[in-house]
DNA sequence: ACTTCGCCTTGACGCAGATCAACCGCGTTC
DNA sequence: GAACGCGGTTGATCTGCGTCAAGGCGAAGT
């Protein structure tokens, strides 16, 4: 599991990046960061694939150019829970550390942008504000981290599933930039099961509370995985949370 | 809110310092360093009292010296989380954010060791490597909540109060360096309430868990606050975690 | 076309933990 | 020393979600 067989290098342009590596992108910066633009490189998996298991060593940081990946804890037991859902843009690594913490795993088909893990590490000590953008970023994800104890550990099986239907459906708004005047539409990234990993519920309790959102028109599904959220400050709502997170704003 | 009457600006030797400021300390670092070691100062604060209220303006980093505090989050209709547990030499702060993100309150007569912002900001970005320690703090604290997201969405009541135990007397170990051979003694900072907002349980539940605990000898109880850990192992199994986490290594 | 498999839904039932309520012990106030 | 408040305990009952079980639907293989 260490170094994929997958794995491109594909030296090109920032500007060619769907999404642009938030921690260093050589359109913002300059100079030496076009010499880490160069060490650049891809990484594509399927849907299911693990992308690293939690212990390994882990040699590279990167960024989701596309696709979704999970971070995963599992006891003993098997009783396992979701600790991080990684949607485009949001970073995945740990420099300074060598191991990996968690379970990442690809749930639908995936693109990672990657650095290998020594010469980042390098180019942080020598350009400041790498560190400072990395800081950021980990600030965000604590507060992410953070908003998710709540749910887990006060809201309700409904509210639950509106919480992450919500942050799905922003995190998805603010991707593609048409504003749909108030009527949100994706497809879930995740099987019930997994959604129920992330909100500490069974996949049956899942089930339920989704069908029982669409019996009461707060969503409408077409299929099992298309969502279409036809009035998102009532999902916001229902999940227990009336700011609208900025979505509207 | 803002600046509290107890501030009190002590100048100091780090050695002084009974818990280094981990983020910047002047006996590993020197020159700049011992600039923002004199901008240094100390506030207090009784058991109950608020440190800062979520939305203020927060113009100080800080770290705990003694004493324990929280962050909780509250939602609309009064059910509270907590979302961090800020024990000595645990950081407290944003560097680069606004406001504070939560409540943080004191929970036992409690001394902080604290920057201002502004000055620290900046000290951060002349001094490439304070950005970098706290980079490592932070991402330590983003571990801590992501381990505390499996306690809340996957364990029982049961394992839940022993999963706090466990932290507590871990960290209350690395402080008092005395090897105490297995046996563990501390008091326990937090109210059955605080307890259960920490673990998404009610105090009721906690209390009778905690009861639970004592009978079957895993802990035991002097009042109704100071816990004896007869055996650390059998706790964190009872954690459902049997990894020590490195207290006996 | 039939089987198989993965993912999902729905129903019946049980239980862990929430809720409601009474009470205890202890320190503080008047 | 009576009254009070605060934190904690314990009991009785209720309920939301877990558990167990059956079956549905669509995609892929034979």
């Amino acid at each position: 599991m260490l170094l994929p067989d997958n794995l491109t290098a594909t030296p090109h342009e920032c500007g060619d990046c769907p999404i642009r590596h938030r921690a260093v992108c050589a359109r913002c910066d300059t100079d030496e960061l076009l010499r880490l633009e160069e060490m650049k490189y891809y990484r594509s998996f399927e849907a299911g694939q693990t992308v690293i298991w939690s212990g390994d060593r882990m040699d590279f940081v990167g960024s989701v150019v596309s696709g979704v990946a999970t971070l995963t804890q599992t006891m003993e037991d098997g009783r396992t829970q979701m600790v991080g859902l990684l949607l485009p843009s949001d970073f995945v690594g740990r420099p300074g550390r060598q191991g990996a913490a968690y379970n990442v795993v690809a749930t639908t088909d995936l693109v990672m942008c990657c650095f290998r893990k020594k010469p980042f590490e390098h180019m942080m000590e020598i350009t400041p504000h790498i560190a400072q953008r990395l800081l950021q970023m980990t600030l965000d994800e604590l507060d992410a981290a953070r908003e998710w104890m709540v749910v887990l550990g006060r809201k309700t099986a409904r509210e639950k599933i509106a919480s992450l239907l919500a942050i799905i459906a922003r995190r998805d708004a603010s991707l593609h930039l048409v504003p749909t005047e108030g009527k949100l539409a994706f497809d879930l990234p995740l099987t019930r099961e997994a959604m129920a990993d992330y909100l500490g519920l069974t996949l049956e309790t899942v089930s339920r509370q989704v069908s029982a959102l669409r019996k009461d028109g707060v969503i409408e599904l077409q299929g099992k995985r298309h969502v279409i959220v036809p009035d998102f400050d009532r999902l916001m709502e229902e999940a227990g949370d009336d700011s609208d997170g900025g979505l509207l704003s």
